[in-house]
DNA sequence: CGCTTGATTGATGCCATTCAACATGGGTGG
DNA sequence: CCACCCATGTTGAATGGCATCAATCAAGCG
């Protein structure tokens, strides 16, 4: 078993060209300090199988902007998350941008069991990332049901999120996605002492998550700014003045 | 263990009032002439694993319309599809609706490992399942890994379609949004002996899957029809002429 | 300070929806 | 077998919501 990693140095800044910007090496770490240790999908594992686990990858840190892995390549590296957020994007022939998913620490990315990684995966902040092997991972997974429990209860909740993500794309209007997304945000994002939620996210990939432009997702916050349903802090802050307007602006079933 | 079915008994016309049609039972068949037993999640299983599983379950025989799970109940029941075509779907508070997939034979329905069913399940055309009641179903599946394997490896792939389908709702235009809609009918679906394909929904359901209105989607058929790209066969048939300009309709990536 | 990048606001146009009328075809009963 | 009916599908015209194009504004940074 070789362990290649060579893919992440293909990492670049969000639409820039490629640059080879390794991602940083943090050397190997043993599980006991690890803050996802109890959340991520190795939480059913004892002491044991994790540190067997643990010797399979290794943590890696990741700039905002650096992109891990890419739709359409073969599928050579899967990760959990440890801290930071990151997106899953899928591109139509002509560019157009659809993120699919965003993660965040404790979460896991890539595509096990499967030839092709389907999306690209790429940080929105800073990252790092517990990466392995898919291969070697594949059959750590498969001699371990625990561990491949957990993956399959995770995979289960997913496709109920993407799915629930359906109905908004292909049937609510701007101002409904727009409240869906602020409140989704207001969920799992910390708020601040001020009540400020500090989003991730650019106007733009806020617009590809939706399925909208960037100028929509703009007037769609100032039109609730206007109304008194939100207030809005700096580039990425939002304070949520009226939740319960915002509720009933989301068409939720 | 108690064996409840009862669910399944709210079944309806869909649309219309609820009307007590009950799921006609089959009886219990063993699995050694099913049509699905090499495709299903039960193809990894030994004989003996089998028989312990169809114990579980039981046929039922379903009507087009009928609809056997709804979303947002508690998660009573799970089924592979023996033979039909039935919809997942959720919908909106005022009651839009978007399909979120479509299975076939050998696939798998509802919400094992999890207290709510995510989406309705509903017969498009009549359909044959094997019923599990999901308490049931779960231990099984804890118990036979090369069953929860083989369920993840469909999980994931399922997945993996969904977030492919919301960069055709977020991002393509009504015209692309047809033509991969035909593309992939014309992938799953057989071809008669004149080359026409025989569509599992109508107009409406299109529409729900694609999110678009009835009209846009029939302006689009008939725009492509006029432009020799297909033919159209009655109300559900459609023949393909010229497969490569419609791939190129599809804006794939 | 000027330059760059990201966000907001404005003006205009287009595509999909909406509302409405009409066509088709499958099923039923005389 | 045909007339009739109702559900489904098609077509037309008008509207409107979101995209597009473009200008302006605000922040960060050398």
């Amino acid at each position: 078993m070789t362990f290649d990693f060579d893919l992440v140095q293909k990492a670049q800044d969000d639409g820039a060209p490629i640059t080879a910007m390794p991602a940083r090496e943090c050397g190997v770490h043993g599980c006991d300090h690890c803050h996802v240790r109890d959340h991520a999908i190795c939480a059913d594992l004892d002491g044991e199988e994790c540190t067997a686990l643990s010797r399979i990858g290794r943590r890696v840190q990741l700039q905002a902007g650096q992109t891990v892995m890419w739709e359409g390549d073969s599928s050579t590296l899967v990760a959990s998350v440890i801290e930071g957020t990151l997106k899953l994007s899928t591109h139509s022939g002509d560019g157009r941008e659809q993120i699919v998913g965003v993660v965040y620490a404790s979460d896991f990315v890539g595509r096990p069991f499967g030839a092709r990684t389907p999306h690209s995966v790429t940080a929105l902040t800073d990252a790092r990332l517990c990466l392995y092997p898919r291969a070697a991972f594949d059959n750590f997974a498969r001699s371990h049901s625990r561990l491949e429990h957990r993956l399959l209860q995770r995979t289960l909740d997913d496709l109920d999120r993407t799915r629930a993500w359906m109905l908004l794309l292909g049937r609510k209007s701007a101002r409904e996605k727009v409240a869906t997304f602020l409140l989704d945000m207001a969920r799992r994002l910390p708020t601040n002492d001020e009540g400020v939620i500090e989003l991730p996210l650019s106007r733009q990939q806020i617009a590809d998550i939706l399925g909208l432009t960037i100028e929509t997702v703009s007037r769609q916050m100032s039109d609730l700014k206007r109304h008194g349903v939100i207030a809005l802090a700096g580039r990425r802050g939002v304070r949520i003045l009226d939740a319960d307007k915002l509720e009933d602006m989301t068409a939720a079933s």
